[in-house]
Parts: C-alpha cells; sequence; structure tokens
DNA sequence: TTTTAGATAGACTGACCTGTATAGTTTCTA
DNA sequence: TAGAAACTATACAGGTCAGTCTATCTAAAA
C-alpha cells in the first residue's frame, strides 16, 4: 500500500476516534508505519491532512448512500436511504467505538473562521440537496401540496439531531428511530 | 472579582469560541490577567477547569429556560420554552461567534472514554427529562394518547439537530425553526 | 545499467504544552 | 495591627507539538 493511502487511513481512525486537534503528527506517522518525511512528501502540512480526512470521510458516505439509494423502490425508500446510510455510518463504527458524525465532530473542534467548518458546511449542504431532491420527487408523486422546505428542513433536524446523540450514546439506536420519525412524517405529509 | 471566577469567565469564552484542546493554560490565564499559580490554587489540573466549564455552561442554560418558563402560561408554551431557552443562547453568543452548543461541542473534541463525554450525556438527559415532564403535563392536559417517549425523542432531535446545524452557519435561524415545527408537532399531536 | 522517484530512519529546531517551585506582595479579617 | 489567606511574577522542568534536514535505501522506469 503506498504512504499516502497508509496515513490517510491511519489519521482517518485516529482523528475520528481522538479527535483532531488531540491527534498529533507522531502517532499518526506511527500508526501508519511510515516516515515522517513520508507525509510531509504528500501534504504540505497536517491542515492539509485534515481537509483530506474531511473529503474522505464525506465520500465514504456518499458511497453507503449510493449503495442504498440503488436497492430503494419506491420515492419514500429513496429518502429514507439517507437515513439508511447514517445507520450504516453509525454501526460500521460500532466496534470501534460509535463517536457521531465526523464532520460534525471535525467542524465542533474548529475555531468559527476555520477553513475545515466551510467544507463541513458545503458537505451538509450537499446532504440537504440530496433530501430536497428525494422529498420533491416524493411529494410531486403523490400529488401533495405540502410545503418541501419545511418538510426538508424538519428531515435534517431529524438527521443531525440523532447522528449527534447517538454519538453520545455510542449507539445507533437514536439514528433507527429518527428513520421511523422520518418515515410517518413523509406519510403525513401526503394525506 | 475573584481568581477563579475571572479564569471560568476566560476560560469559558476561549474553550467555547477556539475548542478546549486548541486552547492552552497560557492563553487563559493572559485573558483572565491572573497568574498561573491562581490557576493551580483553584482547580488541580486543566481538566478540573474543564468539567467546570461544561457544569457552568449547563447551569448557564438552565437559568435560560427557567426564566422562559416563568413567562409561558401554557402547558405548550412550557414545552417551547425549552427551544426558547436554546435560541436564547443562540442569540446570546451571536456577536462574539456563535458556534452552536457548548456542551455538545465539548463532547465531540474528547475521546469515547472521556469523563467529559459522560457529563455531557448526563446535561443532555436532564433537558432530555425536562422535555418529558412538560410534554406529559401536556397530553394530559389535552386528554390526548399520543405516545410519549416518541414525542419527547422527535423534539430531543429538533432541539439538537437545529443548534448543531445553526452553531454551523453561525446562525440562530435553525433554532426559530425548529422551535416552529416542534409547535406543529405539538398541535398535532393533540388532535 | 543507470537514473529517478518514493520511501526509510533519525536527529534537530523552536515553539508550545501542562504543571511545579519559590519568593514577594496585597487584601481581608480576627 | 498582626497574621492568615489569596494573589502576584518569574523561572523552570520535562514533554510534545509541527515541521525541516540529511543521508541512505529500494524498486521501477528509461
Amino acid at each position: 500500500m503506498k504512504a499516502r493511502d497508509k496515513l490517510l487511513n491511519a489519521a482517518g481512525q485516529l482523528f475520528y476516534e481522538q479527535g483532531i486537534t488531540a491527534t498529533g503528527i507522531d502517532t499518526i506517522i506511527t500508526k501508519a508505519s511510515v516516515a515522517k518525511m513520508s507525509l510531509y512528501n504528500n501534504f504540505s502540512s497536517k491542515s492539509e491532512l485534515v481537509a483530506a480526512y474531511i473529503e474522505e470521510r464525506h465520500q465514504e458516505w456518499l458511497q453507503l448512500f449510493e449503495l442504498r439509494l440503488k436497492k430503494a423502490e419506491s420515492s419514500k425508500a429513496k429518502v429514507l436511504a439517507i437515513f439508511d446510510a447514517y445507520q450504516d455510518h453509525a454501526e460500521s463504527h460500532y466496534e470501534r467505538g460509535f463517536r457521531g458524525c465526523g464532520l460534525l465532530n471535525a467542524a465542533a473542534e474548529m475555531p468559527v473562521d476555520a477553513p475545515e467548518r466551510k467544507s463541513v458546511r458545503l458537505h451538509k449542504q450537499e446532504v440537504q440537496t440530496l433530501l430536497e431532491k428525494h422529498c420533491q420527487e416524493y411529494l410531486t408523486e403523490h400529488n401533495s401540496n405540502f410545503d418541501l422546505n419545511s418538510l426538508v428542513t424538519h428531515l435534517s433536524f431529524l438527521l443531525e439531531g440523532s447522528i449527534m446523540l447517538a454519538g453520545l450514546e455510542a449507539s445507533s439506536d437514536k439514528v433507527v428511530q429518527a428513520r421511523q420519525l422520518a418515515d410517518s412524517l413523509l406519510e403525513g405529509a401526503i394525506k
């Protein structure tokens, strides 16, 4: 395996488990079994490694979502596939200590003006856009005039609130509950 | 003002704005205009200062809530007072950079087994207990057999999801929207 | 076979980290 | 007014931080 990938793997695990600021360069390269210069040949600084980490987490989630989306047959199932992907994410990290959404956690430990917060914001906006798209389809399919914006906002609160509380409790239960609530919310929107 | 209070003020601001791990002892004592020994005479370690910070944030919120609760006349208004307190919190920090819930942020930057995470969990449970109490009253008052647990869970997702996204966007808008959604949710629960 | 790119180990810098030790000063209070 | 308690400034220890430098090695490409 290339040094860059080893680094991303090690950093991915450590950043997620210990937090970014609390994780030092030396810990990362030791876990990756890589020389320090290999880090600085692939990334110009720790910040750049952090940026790569954030991007990777997001792509990882998008892949989980794509998998779930393929299996979704109804338009409601497509909306709920977003919740499924959150659940998959939660459960994939359960054994080594689930700690919530890596992106929200990263943003939470950065100062207000940190560039990392901006990219997390963009990623969450992308999730919101996905929600909007599939909710739109769902509503038009059922000829509902339910307010799209408030539905999307509502679902995004269920999503992020549940993953946050799930992380705090180190369990995916809350995400499962959020999915159920989202389900009945969607049902209510076409009645 | 006593050194202990000066320290709690300075640490409170710095921890909230910059994150806990990223804030050093020296930065805190400089901002507090206090000698280093004053810190270690009042707190045995940085961790103890962090614990005090977390406790203080929680008490601060409880006070905001008490104020709102007093003004609430209906049982629905009492439930919504919890959302109002979140909004007050968001807006009180707006000028110097709102960054979400200090407790959730603190938990987010700590390793899975950190004691800080446990106390944050306890505080969030207290909020949930308040939600439960006032929802209970609301439902019985209106002779509703709406499921209490799912209502409370739902509201807690709206609460924590909105404060998290609000922090990411440095605006209290999301919390206001969450309150509106909570309002109609409560209305729906007694129909 | 020679060149080149990627990797290695490890020493090093200078700044910053938490926490301690010492000694002098202010402030409250009995 | 005398003593105790709280506070100050400063220096220091021992560690860790991000990042640089050098020198060596290996493997694939030219």
